[in-house]
RNA sequence: GGCCCAGUAGUUCAGUUGGUUAGAACGCUAGCCUGUCACGCUAGAGGUCGACGGUUCGAGCCCGUUCUGGGUCGCCA
């Protein structure tokens, strides 16, 4: 093996070109592939920057040749050599025109033959680049990404800084706060049997951050949560996360409107709109079925339950008689794709979100076929069809459910799944929306109270204020998410500044007095000495990067991610540790009954 | 915790109704080749069919369990 001594590289290998011609240069990467045609030899050389080809011929000192011959795929070389035309060009190739007639060739490093091929494109088993990511990341398309997501982060911090606002570090050893999403613990040497939390979000230290008069703050945090990972969601991931002083929704919406136009255009080249449009909750649930909708195609749902208030079908009459709602969707021109077996897929899906059923009616041109018209007077049947506005080809598919959520939500998901079945979805679209008036509170069964949506500091509607206490069911946050192509790439909220304020919303939410101040006292304390209006918001960066450059897996943005089960195959942690180290923490661990 | 999908050379895959010695392409090794760039030609090596158990005269194929990975429901303030 050789060394760098005496050479500096000049030239990334991609940057090369005719204009480099009679220069000499020195490049170095890894050996993308060798080819050995006797007395000439050809390499192609990569960096992160492209690839250029080194040649050896009969010009070239023997030794270096017979060195060229040596060497294969992954070495790493550094070599000097002479930019010249090509005798042959390849077009294919951004460095086509050129070569380095090498004569010091150094192999800085030799590879033992990868267990995949290093290759722009490939159909590779996803565990096996993981467990060798080091070897995943050489290739193109990982290295592209990584850099497009350090530019997104770059242009977050140009932004918000030419915004007034200033990066500040928060802690990653907190306090545990068990409201929201399960906590990683972290154990503490110096208390034994005490325990960090790593942050979920940095929330709270953000609003002492306002209290603190630094008016306003961002930061790249990376938060934490132990819940089950999904095609969009990790245990480790990384937020935008901000704060604004003196502000109401309006200010923050359109502080982080101009941020995503100001994105859009410096990655994409996109012009985006605003402002964007806004719906409420409700509205999005009942037109969308869902609290993140893809606006980028309709097929809206369709309220069916005034029609059927005196129906005797047994299935619409229950979900109607128990407080619930029977809805719609129309497939225009899907009786050709949607048979029947088609239908029975659709029946399972909705099943997966708690809906009982699928009735269907398939308009074809031979046939009319129908789930439950049979059940249905005339009037009925006809009534329901004129709404969806139904014609030959079209198929309607309703759902019936004593819970409205259930109805709207399993359409919701439906409505997704055609949209991309029947290819409604125009891919090339950026769609933004803000989803805003929130409920406040959700209903949390297992605990038998309500828990708050978002968390327990953000601020109810003014025109609210007053059910607090009587009526929490039907009381909104001014809180709102930044909705891209159905996704939720961000949400924040106003805060409650108000001490008097907050000490109801704790109680609304069941704490008592001491409970409240166990868990947030010092939050409690710090809003007794000023506390400016303030709000904020945060984008989860990796969601935002899936969608701006088209990933389909979170795990294609993320340098090391993590699989299903919380670990990562190339480390294989999480794992055991010594006696010892346990023994210091203070920590025995008791194995889990089989 | 539940449900669904996948697992066969290094890689990507094929493998018929359960039937002789499990195949292909790429990659790898060796040799040849003066303009290759998906180089070409010749020869060769390479397999615990994820694992365990069962059915059978006989299992890559059928059954059960399990492991690994993916998707998803619950969960994710």
């Amino acid at each position: 093996m050789d060394t760098m001594k005496g050479l500096k590289r000049t030239n990334y290998c991609g940057e090369l070109s005719r204009a480099d011609a009679g220069k000499e240069v020195v490049v170095c990467g890894f050996v993308q592939k060798q080819r050995d045609k006797g007395p000439l030899v050809f390499i192609d050389l990569r960096d992160r920057t492209g690839i250029v080809q080194l040649t050896f011929d009969d010009k070239s000192a023997p030794e270096q040749r017979e060195k060229a011959k040596a060497v294969r795929a992954e070495y790493v070389l550094m070599a000097k050599g002479m930019v010249r035309v090509r005798e042959s060009i390849n077009p294919e190739l951004k460095t086509g025109e050129i070569e380095v007639a090498v004569n010091d060739l150094r192999i800085l490093s030799k590879s033992e033959t990868p267990p995949f091929h290093i290759t722009d494109e490939t159909n590779v088993n996803e565990e096996l680049r993981l467990k060798y990511r080091y070897l995943d990341l050489r290739r193109s398309p990982m290295q592209q990404t990584m850099m497009l997501r350090h530019k997104i982060v770059k242009a977050a911090r140009d932004y918000y800084d030419e915004n007034g606002f200033i990066e500040i570090e928060t802690p990653v050893l907190i306090k545990s706060t068990p409201e929201g999403a399960r906590d990683y613990l972290v154990p503490s040497r110096v208390h034994p049997g005490s325990f960090y939390a790593l942050p979920q979000s940095p929330q709270l230290y953000k609003q002492l951050l306002m209290l603190a008069g630094y008016d306003r703050y961002m930061q790249v945090a990376r938060c934490f949560r132990d819940e089950d990972l999904r095609a969009d969601r990790q245990p480790e991931f990384t937020q935008i996360d901000l704060e604004m002083s003196f502000v109401d929704q309006d200010d923050v919406m359109a502080v982080n409107e101009g941020f995503m136009k100001y994105v859009f255009k410096k990655i994409l080249n996109i012009d985006i709109q605003t402002p964007f449009k806004r719906l409420p909750y409700e509205e999005a649930m009942h037109r969308y079925g869902s609290d993140k909708p893809d606006t980028r195609f309709g097929m809206e749902l369709c309220d069916l339950s005034d029609l059927l208030t005196e129906t005797e079908f047994k299935v619409f009459r229950g979900a109607l008689d128990n407080g619930g709602s029977v809805r719609a969707l129309i497939a225009k021109n899907a009786a050709g794709v949607l048979s029947r077996k088609e239908i029975d897929k659709l029946v399972e899906l909705v099943k997966t979100y708690r809906a009982k059923g699928l009735a269907y009616t398939r308009l074809t041109a031979e046939a009319e076929s129908s789930s439950y018209e049979k059940f249905l007077s005339e009037q009925e049947k006809n009534a329901i069809r004129k709404r969806l506005g139904a014609e030959t080809g079209d198929v309607i598919l309703i759902v019936a459910d004593a819970s409205d959520d259930i109805v709207c939500e399993s359409l919701g998901q439906l409505r997704c799944e055609l949209g991309k079945r029947l290819e409604l979805i125009d891919e090339t679209k950026y769609e933004f929306l803000w989803v805003t008036h929130f409920p406040l509170f959700e209903y949390d069964e297992e605990a038998g109270r309500y828990a708050a949506k978002h968390h327990p500091f953000t601020a109810v509607a003014d025109e609210d204020i007053d059910k607090l206490e009587s009526d929490p069911a039907h009381c909104h946050a001014k809180a709102y998410d930044m909705v891209l192509n159905g996704c939720e790439v961000g949400g924040g909220s106003i805060r409650i500044n108000d001490p008097q304020l907050q000490q109801r919303m704790f109680r609304a939410l069941g704490f008592s007095e001491e409970d409240a101040y166990a868990r947030f006292g010092f939050l409690i304390d710090a809003f007794k000495f000023g506390a400016p209006p303030h709000g904020g918001m945060a984008y989860g960066l990796d969601r935002l990067v899936m969608l701006m450059l088209h990933k389909e897996s979170i795990r294609d943005v993320i340098a090391f991610p993590k699989v299903q089960n919380a670990s990562e195959l190339m480390t294989q942690c999480p794992s055991e540790v010594d006696e010892s180290q346990l023994n210091e923490l203070g920590i025995q661990v008791v194995k889990r009954e089989e």
